[in-house]
DNA sequence: CTTGACTTTGACGCTACGTCAACCCGGACA
DNA sequence: TGTCCGGGTTGACGTAGCGTCAAAGTCAAG
């Protein structure tokens, strides 16, 4: 009969981690000293802690060792377990060469350009929403802009405060293209059948933006004009983190836009429906 | 001004994060309402909180997080701190390799035999000890139980209990071999000088059980006779894992051999030094 | 008998939040 | 103007697996 400390000593394990597996009933002492609550093991309880340390060190957690060893379950179920455990580390492990990637790519950065860089990407998941919108091609930014304006004051009046969400545009044009084919609208808290009538003549009708299960997003604030720049880094963060384009990108207004002290300052989430490259 | 409900929405947090953030001082709303409470964010917070995402989304934790967006440290020292999470992230991966090769070793081994396997290998380390002990070659098993037994008797005679430890005996013969080349002794508690008379004229002299830093070890009790059954055990799991044996076995008597009411029944820890194959 | 090494229980700490509970606010609607 | 409901607030507890004190009792050697 050894007592606490010579068997941790034994065993290689700390004597804390025994009282903490007695106070389980993981692994109780083969005597304890009434009088005084001292704990007496035996050799023999090395093979079942050995057991236990040999399960854990497989990445189970305790109350799956403990079934395993008092053997209540049969020889399936713990197949059944290795097999989820297994499934998990291959989770893991193509998780944690992701983050190892990313921190190499983030490290490059740096080193490139002597800072962690201006804009921060986000992967996220977003939900469907009604879309009252405005789907057409423009001749350039100038032309985009002046509809932007157009569609703010349409909207702002025809439209009840608590049904407009933020102001989108979806933009399904080749970047590098010369004219713009853009959808222009707000996205709407709940759905509705009006229409809007612009000044031109033309009218925004009800769709639905898409739900999309992986987003890159990056949010931005600054002169609308340049917002180019930070379209340039967000397609530096999908090549390094193998990534490619899956749909047409969005930007939402998280502010509304020229109003305030300086109109052409916005504050927009660029977002990318990406896929995982193979 | 957004309030906590919308925010999260945007930047698709929950809203206890963000009241997380702000108790631990990691971002804080714009503003606060002095009479209610309410917390108020603006978009350009998103910034920041993206970036506390993106910082977070790397593995580091939220103090290194919290240091870097703080800007209180420079650029030298982010870098160290990603070098410091690569190293880390590329230590978890081997790790995590390493379990996964467990994990489906012991997948085989049930399918193989049905069960989990007698016995339970651990990896651990070993302190060097002061060992008083004989070497010799033994023509067999007999000739070897016969000079465990006269060891016993002597050091169980000659050296106070306080100094002596556990009975071990060291292999250094190939497994296969015919003739056993046996180191038998004890581990001592301290080191003393001197020197025990065994009955056939010979004697146990003073050395050292050198420390090991990786050691595979397994628990067995039994019949004595039947230890090599474990030492099978003990090669098929080094074989599975990448171990290759780097020194002399050791088998360690974790209770007085030969006493009790069956006297060849054992409780021993099978130690063998190993080192990651290549 | 004294010491010093060992043991006991109990409590707190750690990470990064999730999940109630009890209570207070704000804006829409009647 | 009353009422209602969704949303806000703080506070506490739980998580996994122990490490690390702290105060107090035990054991064995000298």
């Amino acid at each position: 009969m050894f007592r606490i400390g010579e068997f941790s000593t034994i065993a290689r394990v700390s004597g804390r981690l025994l009282r903490y597996y007695d106070s389980i009933g993981l692994l109780s002492p083969q005597h304890v000293d009434a009088a005084t609550g001292y704990r007496y093991y035996t050799a023999g309880q090395l093979e079942r802690l050995n057991r236990i340390l040999a399960l854990k060190d497989l990445g189970l957690s305790l109350d799956q060792v403990a079934r395993m060893v008092d053997g209540n379950v049969s020889t399936g179920e713990i197949r059944g377990m290795l097999m989820l455990k297994k499934a998990e580390l291959e989770r893991t492990l193509s998780e944690e060469a992701d983050r190892l990637a990313r921190v190499e790519s983030r490290l490059q950065q740096i080193d490139e350009q002597g800072s962690l860089g201006e804009y921060d990407v986000v992967v996220k998941a977003a939900a469907a929403q009604p879309f009252l919108s405005l789907r057409r091609t423009f001749a350039g930014m100038g032309d985009a802009v002046a509809m932007l304006k157009e569609v703010i004051r349409a909207v702002t009046a025809q439209v009840p405060p608590a049904v407009r969400d933020k102001m989108v545009v979806v933009a399904y044009s080749d970047f590098e293209d010369e004219d713009l084919d853009l959808e222009i609208g707000f996205g709407l808290t709940r759905s509705t059948n009006r229409k809007v009538a612009l000044a031109g003549g033309e009218e925004m009708t009800l769709g639905e933006l898409p739900a999309v299960e992986t987003l890159a997003t990056l949010v931005r604030s600054g002169p609308i004009q340049q917002a180019h720049i930070a379209f340039g880094a967000l397609g530096l963060w999908m090549e390094a983190n193998r990534y490619r384009i899956s749909g047409p990108s969005r930007e939402v207004f998280l502010e509304p836009p020229f109003s305030g002290p300086r109109p052409e300052h916005v504050v927009m989430e660029i977002q990318f429906p990406v896929s995982r490259a193979a």
